[in-house]
DNA sequence: CTGTATCCGCCGCGATACTG
DNA sequence: CAGTATCGCGGCGGATACAG
């Protein structure tokens, strides 16, 4: 598929589209959710790694670099040595984080229905 | 990151991460959003295919066995000869679709936003 | 503490060919 | 038309080492 032309259904939907995207990134949805409920908007970046056992460093700070560059967060270095780094929402990111926590709601409303399968997304063997 | 151990901040929240990972599957809410919105809820594999320019046969495939192993949807086979497949919306599938919809709203309320950057998710060489 | 750079295995995904 | 199998590449993402 050409970078010149479009790539899906047409272009008038091309911010949903970005929506999506937003979500399809693994952990912006989940370091935004845990900015957002643990560290309430605001915080460093080794207690937000901290809070995030799954996530290794370089996922962390590249996650965050591509939601700073999207408009999600913003970067606040507080000292330079040593060097202190705080990263809080913007307003599209608390217009987000809104989403995210309906999606959130809606696992835990539907959990029982989620519960019953493992999904395991791509490369799976067997359907058993 | 062992298989034994939990991934991240606990496991009382995994049926939000199982909803995120509905939404990480890059075709899933796409698939999902077309089948409802231009099909009404069901559609021939060719037709579906053919209303989503960007998707190879095999990731449509693919993701359509994810989707039905997800319980989002349901295979009908009403011909073999020549073969003949339908996909519907199950029950949990029309209630992810809400919220795909919710997904898709956001995006056009926050277009303006979300068009004002490129966010070009992961190697990117510059800022700018 | 915060961040970058490099190496490298794994697999996501398109292209192609083939079955019924 | 619907689906599977195989090959191949690009890039995701972990581990490690390094810099300020």
């Amino acid at each position: 598929m050409q970078p010149g032309s479009d790539d899906a259904e047409g272009r008038e939907d091309c911010a949903p589209r970005r929506a999506l995207e937003l979500f399809s990134a693994k952990w912006t949805s989940m370091i935004l959710h845990t900015l957002h409920t643990v560290h309430d908007g605001r915080a460093r970046t080794g207690v937000l790694h901290r809070s995030l056992p799954g996530l290794s460093k370089k996922m962390l700070v590249q996650t965050l670099r591509e939601m700073e560059h999207s408009g999600l967060i913003e970067r606040h270095v507080e000292s330079a040595v040593p060097p202190a780094v705080r990263y809080s929402l913007t307003p599209l990111g608390r217009r987000f984080v809104d989403l995210v926590e309906l999606v959130y709601d809606w696992g835990r409303r539907n959990s029982d229905a989620l519960d019953e399968l493992r999904p395991r997304a791509s490369s799976r063997r067997r359907a058993d």
